[in-house]
DNA sequence: AAGACGAAAGTGGTTGA
DNA sequence: TCAACAACTTTCGTCTT
């Protein structure tokens, strides 16, 4: 006999049991209930813990879908219920029901509506914000997530108080632009939420600090990529930034300096021996930064690992 | 004339007493 | 809580291309 079972993909497998080890008999019996394979003839349990891949059912239309599906929507922190919520009830429920119904109906409306405490409406306003800044931004949905969670949990702990919602939308953003190496800079987020960058910055240092979440400390690689398309600057470009930067992290030149100075002088470097120049104004806009920091770190770089030689090098042979 | 460079003074945040 | 401090910015004058 053939024992079929579906497995997750649709993709067909089946074990060929024909008879009883044991006592050689055809004689076996399936149960599905329990999964088991037993042999009528003598008891033996051939098969147990037999699974079961196939769906036990399905659906032909939506009215299939609603009544036999068993989960829901995936939950998910950018809405305020975690996509759990339920309302009761529609307008066009309310021509099913008579008299009292109609009354209890009201009612438990009402009464939803009350339940939905201060803390669910700030966080539904706020989830609002969120998600407009983050797709103003074009941050991915999985930053867009972090940033909820760290916010609600901001909510919970009460920390929201005293200071302005969006402030600390911005600065859950933040963080969870961070943690996923997807850094932003703190003007980036400034502009978009409409919120100073020093109180983004505040308030991102303060949930960080009272939520214990850990962040390291940004890479500037990880801000090359986005700097070097802003400047429409060539692959091979962005590839030879990002060895410089390795190098100056290998020569300890990047601890202590902001990040970003760092990713624009590797980048303006990088630039003018491709033969791709850009003014250090150029870069120093895209970046955030100032001229004066990027010649500092250009200059660094050019000491500590001797590109001045290649430059020159480079100018000679065109 | 634009861009690069450098000096000097100012700013906001951290650190250590 | 305050002063010292490092990193970065602003501003401005000078030099180079």
């Amino acid at each position: 006999m053939f024992i079929k079972f579906t497995v997750r993909g649709g993709y067909k497998m089946s074990q060929n049991i024909k008879k009883c080890p044991e006592c050689g008999s055809i004689n076996l019996i399936v149960n599905k209930d329990k999964g088991e394979v037993v042999c009528k003839s003598c008891g033996l349990v051939i098969e147990e813990r037999l699974i079961d891949f196939s769906q036990e059912w399905r659906e032909f239309d939506s009215d299939d879908a609603d009544k036999r599906r068993r989960t829901g929507a995936p939950m998910t922190y950018t809405k305020f219920d975690r996509g759990l919520g339920t309302d009761v009830g529609q307008k066009q429920d309310i021509y099913k029901l008579a008299g009292k119904g109609k009354n209890k109906f009201f009612r438990l409306r009402k009464w939803q509506y009350r339940i939905s405490t201060a803390i669910e409406r700030n966080l539904k306003l706020a989830l609002a914000e969120l998600k407009r800044v983050a797709s103003y931004l074009k941050l991915p949905k999985s930053v867009e997530e972090e940033a909820a969670r760290i916010y609600t949990l901001a909510v919970q702990k009460g920390l929201v108080r005293g200071r302005s919602m969006e402030s600390v939308v911005a600065g859950a953003l933040y963080a969870a632009c961070r943690r996923h190496e997807v850094p932003r800079t703190l003007d980036e987020l400034s502009e978009a939420s409409g919120i100073d960058k020093k109180e983004i910055g505040r308030t991102y240092r303060f949930v960080t600090r009272e939520l214990g979440i850990r962040i390291l400390p940004s890479n500037p690689i990880d801000y090359i990529p986005r700097f070097a398309s802003a400047l429409r600057l060539s692959a091979d470009t962005q590839s030879k930034a990002v060895d410089i930067l390795e190098m100056a992290q290998n020569s300890e030149l990047t601890s202590g300096r902001g990040p970003t100075g760092i990713a624009a002088a590797s980048l303006y470097v990088a630039a003018l021996m491709n033969n791709e120049k850009r003014t250090q104004r150029e870069v120093a806009d895209i970046a955030g930064v100032t001229e004066v920091t990027i010649r500092n770190r250009y200059k660094e770089l050019l000491k500590k690992l001797n590109l001045k030689d290649k430059i020159k090098k480079l100018k000679k042979e065109e």
